[in-house]
DNA sequence: ACCTGAACACCGTTCAAGT
DNA sequence: ACCTGAACACCGTTCAAGT
């Protein structure tokens, strides 16, 4: 009674995010993911607990790409920005599935903190968090409804994202 | 063979509009939706072709929502934005429905006209586009991030919403 | 110890048969 | 002319039985 595993846990993760991103939430089924990791469907209860800890799972993932991008710039408020906006580019169903699912406590951490230093380093400390939020819900509006399709009226897309961007620097700027 | 039909596709739609919320996306089902109008799911076929297009008739619903409330402003830029953030804690899951799927056609006219008008007051014609999509995109990421749960560092978010609503407003003065 | 087929409850959707 | 039960293909999930 061996019965070595003929997958892993993060064999599954990486299926759930590659069919994320191929097929949409919807498409992301636990017979799929067991497809793609040469195993049937009920073997995955041995991994994960049910499919919504998959996403979870998935979500975390997408977490710590996040969190790695932005460890990887120059840790400007718009170096940051542009490093957000890839991210949904590449991974744009990863990217809702963070405003949706909750990754792993802790996880969130890594992607908050450079915003919150580089918001600090323009505003002071008194209202560092406050102008953090007000970046982050802007790129996450923008990078949100360019990937639904939401901006409707025309015009050039990057046009309206460096002007966003400079008026956000405009903006966040010491006080008097 | 008279048949007089039993419910009517108003009652269909609001019915998805009232189980979207209660329920989420997963709990719009058409089973549910049937027995909220008293028929049998087969019968909402003669209504609707199918469930996504009854969810982009619930989307029709929510942006004709927002439209009556941002028209029914003072017009002003913190005015809509507010309107915008109240439908967005009013219909929680209609707000998510907007940026995922598409409204009738023409219905999303009614959404940005206002803000497009309020923009232009404040820079003028030549970036009232890329000034509303500022806008725009700022209170969208607000308010989504504030329904996920995505704001995990504490502090108070109406001190977050007040202070962006006044950044914007500073960011969006008409060019030297 | 992991894997599997079979089973169950639940979907969306179609369609022939009722009235 | 609308409504329905029955049916089909597809989910997620459980579990006893295999190795």
């Amino acid at each position: 009674m061996p019965a070595p595993e003929r997958t892993s846990l993060a064999e599954v993760v990486a299926a759930g995010c590659d069919l994320l991103e191929e097929a949409g939430p919807t498409g992301l089924t636990m017979q799929a993911v067991a497809g793609r990791v040469g195993v049937r469907a009920p073997s995955l209860y041995k991994k994960v607990r049910d499919r919504d800890e998959l996403l979870a799972l998935v979500a975390t993932d997408a977490a710590e790409d996040v969190g790695t991008r932005l460890a990887s710039t120059d840790g400007t408020l718009a170096g940051l920005v542009r490093a957000y906006r890839s991210f949904g580019h590449d991974r744009p169903e990863a990217f809702r599935l963070l405003l949706t699912a909750r990754p792993d406590p802790g996880t969130p951490q890594r992607m908050s903190e450079p915003v919150l230093r580089a918001a600090e380093e323009l505003v002071g400390p008194e209202r560092a968090l406050e102008a953090a939020r007000f970046a982050t819900a802007w790129v996450t509006g923008f990078v949100s409804m360019e990937l639904a399709g939401s901006f409707h009226l025309g015009g050039d897309l990057e046009d309206a994202f460096d002007y966003g961007l400079e008026r956000l620097a405009a903006a966040l700027v010491p006080p008097a």
